[in-house]
DNA sequence: GGGAAAAAATGATCTAGATCAAGAGTCGAT
DNA sequence: ATCGACTCTTGATCTAGATCATTTTTTCCC
């Protein structure tokens, strides 16, 4: 466990601000793994020995039922932790966590996490923090999901790709394939969501794609900050950097 | 806010084991809050103002969308306490709560909360452990409803009734059209899925539901403890009262 | 560059459940 | 009991998206 590493963890959420001691004792018998694209990351079923925390590439959480249908729970991105919610109750895994992309990640030993939280009063206030946000993802999850078609699932994603990189012409960071299991549906359905979109403006090639008229697309595909918005960052004082 | 009120409000999971000091503080400014079937108790989009608490009646938390579609996140039984995520984040709620019954509830100031983590442990110990049964109650409906007909949702329904009273004849603790709800479907669906269901010796009368053989029921409909259960209780030792 | 193998697009069907539209109980109040 | 207002049931369509099948495009490895 280089220091890089853990300077990286103690900048995520759950650990920023927690005392040398006991980010020391949480990390110490933690260990890094690395696991090809593919791999069974955490198993459904099972309460966790560790917690994850992702430091490259992707996992899917999937929720599997007794006669073999799947769901995707929620697909996790570097610097997320997952099963979280399962290592702080001490239950069995709701979902497992499979690898879509070679992963490196931090498995930390569940007993470790908790008695750090109940030693720590900032680590348990930062874990219940954390755990808020983790339910809040999850209902935007669902409201994205049930509250509109897939074709204004996939606009809604783009206009946000839009936002964040301020440029009208960018590449998708994920290829389709993954990009259907995040917006909830079928790769067939993301090409024929990709085709509806043409008429607003929407060109792709590849994994580059153009909105030639963003505000057409926004005009059609009810986006919507309580579903959208990450809220990570404290809701946006108004006026940024105006006086009083 | 009388003694039994307050007794009641101190054993329910996130204020259990609390001080006494600290839960001076946090309810000092708590107020109790009737209101009769189908009123507002949360706004969507707001920030809110208060942690509720539902002492009696049932709250469905509803999201909506811009184009006035709708989804229900989750419905609230007694003791429940709603949009603690959005209090704990000082983030505007996603979703909005109905009563669907006449209800009575506590509102405690957004604010008391947050102070009372930030200076107790135990409180934010608790409402850590709160929130991470949040996410996993929320995982286990989305895998209800992801990954079972719903044929198989009344079904399984059914069964945690029967497990639960322990008799194969029940009344439904909901009208049905509040069942169609918290199933995730329409009330027409429901009438379908009992329909279906009298092929596994279900009969339905008035609220009185009787199950003829519930193994011919628990067969057919996929039960399955990862979804059905709430584990709320410690993972049950193996053997309850049995040494060794 | 050529050619196998994976990813994507397109087309044709299928299906669970929603929606729309009547009937049939059920209940409470007078 | 009678009315009227519910809730429930049942039936007839509709639809978004999944699934299955085929072609086209990309990727990438020697």
């Amino acid at each position: 466990m280089n220091s890089e590493i853990l300077n990286r963890l103690a900048s995520i959420g759950p650990f920023s601000g927690v005392s040398r001691g006991t980010l020391e004792a949480v990390f110490r018998d933690a260990r890094i793994r690395r696991l090809p694209a593919g791999a069974l990351v955490a198993e459904q079923g099972a309460r966790p020995a560790f917690l994850d925390v992702l430091l490259e590439g992707n996992v899917d959480l999937i929720g599997k039922g007794p006669d073999g249908r799947e769901t995707v729970v929620q697909s996790c991105e570097p610097m997320d932790c997952f099963v979280l919610a399962a290592v702080l109750t001490d239950a069995p895994s709701l979902a497992g966590g499979i690898a879509v992309a070679p992963v490196q990640l931090v498995s930390i030993p569940a007993r470790s996490v908790r008695d750090g939280a109940a030693s720590d009063h900032l680590l348990a206030l930062n874990l219940m923090g954390e755990q808020a946000r983790q339910v809040r993802t999850i209902v935007r999850r669902i409201k994205n999901l049930n509250l509109r078609s897939a074709t204004q699932r996939l606009g809604c994603y783009l206009i946000s790709q839009y936002d964040r990189t301020g440029s009208a012409a960018f590449a998708l960071p994920l290829p389709k394939r993954q990009l259907a299991v995040q917006l909830g549906m079928t790769p067939e359905s993301v090409s024929r969501a990709f085709a509806a979109l043409r008429e607003f403006g929407v060109s792709v090639s590849g994994r580059t794609v153009k909105l030639r008229d963003p505000d057409l697309v926004r005009a059609n595909c009810a986006p919507d900050p309580l579903i959208d918005r990450d809220w990570r960052e404290p809701p946006a004082a108004c006026g940024g950097g105006l006086p009083g």
